[in-house]
RNA sequence: CGGGGUGUAGCUCAGCCUGGUAGAGCACUAGCUUCGGGAGCUAGGGGCCGGAGGUUCGAAUCCUCUCACCCCGACCA
């Protein structure tokens, strides 16, 4: 393509509503521009690059055995009426009426679209497994829309659905696009980490969520650098403490005043924070429930509102409650509770430990589980941090931030049970499919293979999803016939050898050519000039590297496609 | 939805406090010069000052109401 025919609409200044690189770098390269909040117009320089993130991914697909669909972005609401979660998917459903008063939404995902096409279309375990996808347009009305196409309400996005006729095939299939997922963002040349995930509000046996490792990520995931363990901090666990010692002290009450913090209460007594009990008492459906950790640790609310009755999301119990279940606040223990009792296994590790006397102003020390007051049940309830150590290897865990691109889950017969959507068993039985589903973001891809390579002059395209590989940069090509000669001859020469390449022909200063080239990320660049072309050669740069090499004219095809290749 | 902030030329912003009839840089158009890392000079075009109402002789500026957008928190690809 010549930039003639290219809306090549680059800006020198960075819009002000922009906040993280990969927004600026996109607006400032023309790739989008804004429509309303969450909205975005892709131009052709975006465009070109969402098509060659979508073409890798669609490949990937293929070869994992997927086939390709294309369901209606508006669905009727009688489908999630089925599914209950017209009532509980909340105002993020984009809810519409259409000119009878049928309700229908903007599709935010597909299983309740293609579950009814699963129970139309399969009717015989013969046919599984079966597994669709499709690459479409979602609406999430978002409560906050930011970072450009990182989180749009509109995005594009890459969903699938496996169907099964039992859990093991669904595993295989699980297996197979954890794969097929592998492949396609390191094909696409991001630095990623498949993590374990919470399984959240959709439910199911196992996820995984892949993540493209940035600080700008809104993901706090735990990583191990010694073996394969990384977790989103939602789920991440740590090596198991040491098994509790036996209890050597005398139980005391102690006066501490008005310490109440863990930070105060430590400094009264000379004790390091890890020797207190940290009591957290949250609301649940039948009265509060207790909680505690060690005094170093945090509770990480997803994990606390795993608990058996715990209101989810986590609230915290008001001081009425406490005070009625036996508490103090301020003093907070374990002893004399009258409501259920949890404690994360550090907690329940500790021993001759301080905790609150549940009398105003009172600690005790010298308490132990089981002797002075009951054992409380075990629950993961702490928030994982750097320097915990592996629960699989025992090295030491980093703490990072990722940006979500892909999930998939085990999703089982969540959707299928509540829809009817069975298929015949080789008893002749009726039983509900099996399913998995899988999505990728393509859109965030792009925000997200940004964020992972830029520089400060711009972006700096893997190859693969560059919107074009290698950009022609004849200086003068208005001015000098030579200089516009060789560079059609060499943009001719390259489209014949099928390779996706820009022939910058604007009458523009050098400056103003490189600056664009270089913004816009193209990988590979040749320079053709009247000085390079006495001597018979063009510069070739590589948008990386800061050193340019000479080229003999006649060996440019040859060398480029050579470079092309890695 | 709570808390904070911003709307003035295509973009980045000044002017607002202290009312007096619209500005700069970049971009755009034309001409001349320049031409291997975002040129210089000259001459131009372009704004219902987000919208509505009010105060005033007079409002971008003061007041009220609205709309949009951005940032911080709970959701997700």
């Amino acid at each position: 393509m010549r930039t003639q025919a290219l809306l090549l609409a680059t800006l020198k200044e960075t819009p002000a509503d922009a906040e993280i690189i990969s927004h600026r770098l996109m607006l400032r390269a023309g790739m989008i521009r804004k429509l309303a909040s969450g909205l975005y117009t892709w131009l052709p320089i975006g465009l070109r690059v969402l098509r060659k993130v979508e073409a890798v991914v669609r490949d990937e697909m293929n070869r994992a055995g997927a086939q390709e669909v294309l369901m209606p972005a508006v669905q009727p609401a009688e489908l999630w009426e089925e599914s209950e979660r017209w009532q509980h998917y909340g105002p993020e459903l984009l809810r519409l009426a259409d000119r009878h008063g049928r309700s229908f939404c903007f599709g935010p995902t597909h299983e309740e679209v293609i579950t009814d096409l699963a129970r139309r279309e399969i009717r015989s375990y013969r046919q599984l497994p079966m597994n669709f996808y499709q690459i479409q347009t979602k609406f999430r009305d978002e409560i906050r829309p930011r970072f450009g196409v990182m989180r749009a309400r509109e995005f594009l996005m890459k969903d699938s659905y496996s169907f099964h006729a039992d859990k093991a095939s669904l595993a295989a299939t699980y297996q197979d696009m954890y794969g097929a997922y592998q492949r396609i963002f390191t094909r696409l040349g991001l630095r990623f980490r498949a993590v374990r995930a919470d399984t959240g509000s959709i439910g199911g046996d196992a996820s995984h969520e892949f993540h493209v490792l940035a600080d700008t990520g809104e993901d706090a995931i735990i990583t191990c650098p010694a073996c394969d363990y990384a977790a989103n901090v939602e789920l991440a666990q740590s090596a198991p403490p040491a098994a509790r010692a036996a209890a050597a002290c005398a139980l005391q009450e102690v006066a501490t005043g008005d310490a109440h913090a863990i930070s105060a209460v430590a400094k009264v007594l000379g004790v390091t924070p890890d020797r207190i009990l940290k009591a957290v008492f949250i609301k649940g459906d039948e009265g509060p429930i207790a909680l505690f950790v060690r005094g170093d640790h945090e509770v990480h609310p997803i994990k606390a509102a795993k608990i058996p009755h715990a209101l989810n999301p986590l609230v915290f119990a008001s001081a009425e409650e406490i005070l009625a279940a036996g508490g103090v606040p301020g003093a907070l223990g374990p002893s004399g509770l009258r409501i259920a009792v949890y404690a994360d296994p550090a907690a329940l590790a500790l021993a001759d430990f301080v905790c609150g006397a549940n009398r105003p102003d009172t600690h005790l020390t010298g308490a132990n589980w089981g002797r002075d007051f009951p054992e409380a049940e075990g629950f993961d309830l702490r928030e994982v941090e750097a320097g915990d150590l592996c629960p699989q290897c025992g090295a030491v865990l980093e703490r990072g931030r990722g940006i979500e691109v892909g999930h998939i889950f085990q999703l089982g017969t969540k959707y299928s049970a509540k829809m009817s959507a069975t298929f015949l068993t080789e008893a002749g039985e009726a039983q509900p499919f099996v399913m998995g589903c899988y999505g990728i973001g393509v859109s965030r891809v792009v925000a997200a293979a940004i964020e992972q390579n830029h520089d400060e002059r711009g972006i700096i395209w893997p190859t693969p999803i560059a919107p074009f590989a290698v950009a022609i940069v004849p200086i003068g090509f208005n001015k000098s016939p030579q200089v516009a000669e060789a560079a059609t001859q060499l943009y001719d020469l390259l489209r014949a050898a099928d390779v996706d390449v820009l022939l910058d022909n604007r009458d523009e200063r050098p400056g103003v050519l490189f600056g664009d080239m270089d913004l816009i990320g193209i990988p590979h660049r040749l320079v053709i000039g009247d000085r390079g072309l006495k001597a018979g050669v063009v510069e070739y740069k590589a948008r990386r590297d800061n050193q340019p090499e000479d080229w003999p004219l006649d060996e440019v095809v040859a060398r480029l496609n050579e470079r092309l290749r890695h």
